[in-house]
DNA sequence: TGTACATCAGTGAACGCGCGTTCACTGATGTAC
DNA sequence: TGTACATCAGTGAACGCGCGTTCACTGATGTAC
């Protein structure tokens, strides 16, 4: 039953994909090799073939979640000036919450708790991803011509990962919107009034 | 070997306290019911006695962390002005990182992934926390005079909540400071102007 | 190009382990008279 | 107040379950000649 070389690669790709869906929606712990392997299609035994733990997938999961993030950030912003973009990602980014629009993007607020009790591989990439949002908010700041730009991202991706993990928590959808739309407001107020360019 | 009532509630006392340290500082998953009742000097059987699941444990285990989270809050902003109070307890929220200062204190941000994935009773517990927080910081903002009390204690809490989380995330402690103390002076900057009270 | 052999993706059963929970039992405590 | 009995906190072994991982095996693919 060996698999052509291309072949080969689609499974993995195809493990990571659905693992990063499954992790991000019901958490670490709880999604097991059986069931990704089988929501791929394939039994467990398969799974060893293509990683070394289940760690190493959680490490790859982890990076793929962000990198789908930002290339989707990238799109949305494609063309908009600088306040514009601010706006729009920190809105797309808070609207992960549930049913309410995109599906679960971030590992951040979806698996903090869990992240963190990981071993380094996990939490190195965790921490990347940290980095990289601080850095996409960072370079629109410049552009906004913050005084610290790198401190106003920082305040913007703690306050958006804090609303995004409280917000899941709520019961009702009506106390995850009101905690969102403030978030959303509150990043509003932090950016400084902005140099209409004209 | 049955106990005296003092005894009985003396263990009952003991198993909360200790488990809600235990919890705070390694997760919900990765704490045994056998490891919590051997910490406390017992063994496992006798845990059935006193409640009648894990999950009913550690929801109440929410509820004690936060009575001690706010037990110690209030005794710290005793006398103080509403300015003073409110930076002092920003500074001790951020402060429950690592080995820095005070151990872990709120579930929200040690546990968050895992609160919500838990069932109702747990994430009722866990709400109602948030909720206290949010409160206590809206009865200060009143007194600062705050537009919107209410949103501006929950934007103070999300950024809060983010910055512990992803403080706790972070591979150094160098950069664990970064994000606390740029938490910390985003409160500040959210909170308006302080009337001088003369 | 054709053939013989090594490789290895995927199967499905099994292993070992730790977990939450149950249970028969013990013996000190509380209670009814 | 004293006695007989019911209660029940705590013990420690066992149960059942799901998990990550291993393993002998299969058979299509890749490779060496």
């Amino acid at each position: 039953m060996k698999k052509s070389k291309i072949e080969t690669l689609d499974t993995r790709r195809r493990i990571v994909r659905t693992a990063t869906r499954m992790f991000l929606a019901n958490g670490l712990a709880e999604t097991g090799i059986a069931s990704i392997m089988s929501a791929v299609g394939l039994t467990q035994g398969g799974f060893y073939r293509h990683f070394k733990s289940k760690e190493h997938l959680i490490a790859e999961a982890n990076i793929a979640a962000n990198d789908r993030m930002f290339d989707y950030f990238s799109a949305a912003v494609d063309g908009k000036n600088p306040s514009e973009a601010l706006d729009l990602v920190v809105a797309l980014y808070l609207d992960q919450v549930g049913s309410t629009g995109a599906e679960d993007m971030c590992p951040l607020p979806n698996l903090g708790s869990e992240l963190r009790r990981s071993d380094k591989l996990v939490r190195d990439a965790a921490m990347t991803g940290y980095q990289r949002l601080v850095e996409f908010f960072a370079a629109l700041a410049i552009e906004l011509g913050a005084a610290e730009p790198s401190k106003l991202a920082e305040a913007i991706v703690a306050t958006m990962v804090g609303a995004v993990m409280l917000a899941k928590l709520a019961v009702t959808p009506e106390a995850a919107r009101v905690i969102l739309g403030n978030a959303r407001r509150t990043v509003q107020l932090m950016v400084p009034t902005r140099l209409k360019e004209e």
